[in-house]
DNA sequence: GCCCAGGCACTCA
DNA sequence: TGAGTGCCTGGG
């Protein structure tokens, strides 16, 4: 990957697997607006980025050379190399190889942990229409403003803190449903400190476990925090669509377990399981496969 | 009006 | 330990 700097903004050039629109909208985060083909307005760290698509080259627009090194390389996961990922996963596998090959510039975001644990408490029985709007409410209703940008105002996700100021009454006005009383107990965990956010020290399954333990979050809620905000990349996040393909393609039709589906997974992609099951669920979703 | 959506808690065997 | 059911809400 190189860049450089062309008034004030970041011009990106000669780099690997990296689709603006395949990464954004393939469900693993909530906070853009797309304004255009392949030109998108994305939230997250308290900044406002407009990233875009010009021929070769991906403009960071709206932003600083100091923000694009400290906050939207590690964001957009630049330091990895996708195309050794792609090409462990998919091989030996044709299934693998369409996925990958319907959406090759899918990168797995580093995403903000508090953020990404209530976005993903608030998705479970939920549409993502639904998820993007429930999380617009609550920013707007108790994060900071950030910044407006071609007339549209943006509120940066609140911290722990702010959020705590929000009462159940108040959170159902966001159109969260109810789960409104899970992200109470989330929030009242992460500031108790029993849930810790800093937690890189414990194995994938002590976090798993610390993170069960806040109500409204099951195996799939805290594989997809882990898996988008704490880079654990050998979870497999199993939601029906996952289950759907997993059922379809590797058991023959037969409706598989979670359990068996994670043992498969884990016999077929090992570490990089996290990546298969991206590529596997933006596929599975696009084609309604097994619905 | 009914059904369901990227799950989970709760209940009951 | 596993199966069955209800849940806010809004779009088809």
């Amino acid at each position: 990957m190189k860049y450089f700097v062309k008034n004030n903004d970041i011009v990106l050039y000669e780099y690997d697997s990296f689709v603006i629109s395949q990464t954004l909208e393939c469900g693993q985060c909530f906070r853009f607006n797309c304004i255009g083909p392949e030109n998108y307005v994305v939230v997250a760290f308290g900044k406002v980025l407009n990233i875009y698509q010009i021929g070769d080259s991906i403009i960071f627009s709206n932003t600083t050379d100091d923000d694009f090194k400290n906050i939207w390389c590690r964001y957009f996961d630049f330091d990895r190399n996708y195309s050794e990922i792609k090409k462990s996963i998919s091989e030996n596998d044709e299934i693998l190889t369409k996925a990958v090959e319907y959406a090759p510039g899918i990168r797995i975001l580093n995403q903000e942990r508090f953020e990404c644990l209530i976005s993903f408490i608030i998705s479970q029985n939920n549409r993502i229409p639904m998820i993007k709007k429930v999380i617009e409410n609550i920013s707007r209703k108790y994060g900071k403003y950030i910044d407006t940008f071609e007339d549209v105002e943006y509120y940066a996700f609140p911290t722990p803190e702010e959020l705590a100021q929000a009462d159940e009454a108040g959170l159902m006005e966001c159109k969260t449903g109810f789960r409104a009383k899970y992200i109470i107990d989330a929030v009242l965990r992460v500031l108790k400190g029993e849930i810790k956010l800093d937690a890189d020290d414990m194995s994938t399954d002590e976090l798993r476990n610390m993170l069960m333990t806040i109500k409204g979050v099951g195996p799939k809620v805290a594989d997809c925090t882990m898996m988008f905000s704490f880079g654990r990349c050998e979870t497999f996040p199993t939601d029906v669509w996952v289950k759907r393909i997993m059922s379809e393609l590797y058991f023959g039709g037969r409706e598989a377990s979670v359990k068996e589906i994670h043992q498969k997974a884990d016999e077929c992609f090992g570490e990089y399981a996290g990546y298969a099951q991206q590529y596997l669920f933006n596929y599975a979703r696009q084609f309604k496969i097994g619905a």
